[in-house]
RNA sequence: GCCCCCAUCGUCUAGCGGCCAAGGACAUCACCCUUUCAAGGUGGAGAUCACGGGUUCGAAUCCCGUUGGGGGUACCA
């Protein structure tokens, strides 16, 4: 029933017959397979979250490459839920991915919601499929039925590594006899199924990125394809499901290079042909240089589209974090970098998650945004409530949509992210503005030449008789010049008295969006103030 | 411990044997523009291509080793 090492045809290359998409001559020719596997044909690619928490750059960078590939040779890209792991399952999770999706602009052709020729796309729901290939492992003597304990695993790792062992199954129930395992099946005993290792021999990974990865089989474990409970390990349901949902590509994270050779050797197995694998680098935490997780730092789709970020500065800011264009593009479009993106220009070395970088093409997508889209994108978040970031709860909702637009205009170049509108653009919203009287006051005036300033700036400015901003600016000038002051000066002192602060956008252009009314009462209330003083 | 991956400016990267005494971008500094802040423009600083051996007429580019970083080592994915 069991294997040993010489007899076991595991490593034994079988070429693919089902597989049509993958049936190309010379599969022998292993340094170029991939290369030249991946311009011919149509790729049919996967993203396959488990539903246990969130997804941040790092996975969904994944899956762009993948949705990549795809629509640039022509083929389906697919969403799959791996949710095996029933215990870490969270509510909500498969919800939040696909919202990702969305909001990034990426469609997919087969999945959970939209369902497909290779449904369903839940592993959970795929349960006999796994057993039934299951069966046909152990039935050919790939796999063994093994009753050990969590408890005796448990101590046979604590024993190997005081012995200095590399922590491993210790294949204690490999050569149970049938009538054993028969046996103990009937009498109820729980147990899992494990994958039969050849003793001896290397597997070889075939990487698209790395070239050949070989692995000496001594060194790998037989590790559990189908757990208690019934449903298969990631180990073996991904790769049923990639196998009958005629993946072509696996794109999947660098921590799954260790396990490669078990899926070859299971492919090997079912005499199957292996997808092209494609082991795609890590992105690291911003410091510390650890892989990006949900713990450190790591952010989900909805956190950047809660703090105003863009998709098209996330997507390019991905795109280009392990793939390049070229050596002097950095803004490209979805649909630039989809014509442009082939397996080859991907990188391998891990890359840090630089937030900065990210918030240069946010701020650089904001600035190319047309006054219409700038608004519609912007609204809701000064529209939503002042706890979430939004203006002041006492600002009426909704908004005015002209004058948003006009308010949003002159802020367009300032900001980063579109979640700062609301503290930028508050004083063209709020009755009162609040700020110290002393703030009215430039560097090197006083008090008393600052009120002459408004008081003149004041008079000035009530009796133009166009509230434009050109209209505006000359005579301000003039005016400065005549009271001896610098114009910074003298617009320094107006700016605050009509904006509550010292940096706005232009003075000029401020105060004719803020209005003709609005300005000069503002201008009064800031003259009495400094009487006051 | 064992196995595996990786290694070019602070960061993302270009580079796949000569065109590189290493190019672009972000960040940073200075200047220009300028009513503030931005944006924009110009320029600067910033990498002995981790280190050491090879191979070669010639290496950032190929090979080996070392060091460093990361990952894996579950009835999780």
């Amino acid at each position: 029933m069991a294997r040993t090492g010489a007899n076991a045809p595991l490593s034994t290359p079988t070429p693919a017959t089902d597989h049509p998409a993958l049936a190309t001559p010379n599969v022998a020719a292993e340094p170029d397979l991939a290369a030249s596997r991946v311009s011919h044909m149509e790729a049919r690619t996967r993203f396959a979250p488990s539903p246990t928490g969130i997804q941040h750059i790092g996975g969904f960078r994944t899956a762009l490459f993948s949705w990549l590939l795809t629509r640039h040779y022509g083929g389906q890209f697919i969403i799959r839920i791996e949710d095996t792991d029933t215990a870490r399952t969270v509510e909500g999770a498969v919800d939040a991915v696909l919202e990702g999706f969305r909001w990034l602009g990426l469609d997919w052709d087969e999945g959970p919601d939209v369902g497909g020729p290779y449904g369903p796309y839940y592993q959970t729901q795929r349960r006999a499929i796994y057993l039934e290939y299951t069966e046909q492992l152990i039935a050919s003597g790939h796999a063994y039925r093994c009753f050990c304990t969590p408890e005796r695993l448990e101590t046979v790792r604590m024993m190997q590594r005081q012995r200095g062992e590399p922590p491993r199954y210790d294949r204690h129930c490999r050569h149970l006899t049938s009538d054993e395992v028969a046996a103990r099946v009937s009498a109820g005993e729980p147990y899992t199924v494990r994958l039969a290792v050849p003793y001896e021999g290397t597997t070889r990974v075939q990487d698209a990125l790395r070239g050949v990865i070989v692995f000496e089989n001594s060194t790998l474990d037989d590790r559990v394809l189908l757990k208690s409970d019934g449903l298969p390990t990631y180990h073996l349901a991904h790769l049923i499901d990639d196998h009958l949902m005629r993946i072509t590509h696996v794109f999947r994270a660098e921590e799954w290079i260790p396990s490669a050779p078990l899926h070859v050797l299971i492919y090997e197995a079912f005499g199957w042909q292996p997808p092209i694998f494609v082991h795609v680098p890590d992105v690291l935490e911003g410091s510390g240089g650890k892989k990006l997780s949900k713990r450190h730092g790591a952010k989900s789709m909805q956190d950047l589209r809660a703090e105003g970020f863009l998709p098209e500065a996330v997507l390019n800011y991905m795109a280009l974090l392990g793939w390049s264009y070229d050596d002097k593009t950095d803004v490209l479009s979805l649909d630039q970098i989809m014509k442009a993106f082939s397996i080859e220009r991907v990188g391998v070395a891990g890359a840090r998650y630089d937030e900065g970088r990210l918030l240069w093409f946010n701020g650089y997508y904001i600035r190319q945004l047309t006054p219409e889209a700038l608004t519609e994108r912007t609204l809701p978040f000064l529209e939503r409530p002042q706890a979430e970031g939004g203006l002041p709860d006492s600002v009426a909702r909704p908004l005015d949509r002209e004058y948003t637009a006009r308010v949003l205009r002159l802020e367009q170049e300032r900001m980063k992210t579109l979640a700062e509108a609301p503290g930028m653009t508050e004083f063209f919203f709020t009755d009162a503005i609040e700020y110290p009287a002393s703030l009215l006051i430039a560097k090197q005036m006083d008090a008393t030449r600052t009120l002459d300033g408004l008081r003149r700036s004041e008079k000035l400015l009530s009796d133009l008789t166009s509230w434009e901003a050109t209209a505006m600016e000359q005579p301000m000038r003039d005016l400065a010049a005549e009271l001896n002051q610098k114009p910074g000066q003298l617009f320094t002192s107006v700016r605050v008295a009509v904006t509550g602060r010292t940096v706005s956008p232009p003075l000029f252009e401020t105060m004719e969006v803020l209005g003709r009314e609005v300005s000069l009462r503002r201008l009064r209330e800031a003259i009495a103030n400094l009487e006051a003083e």
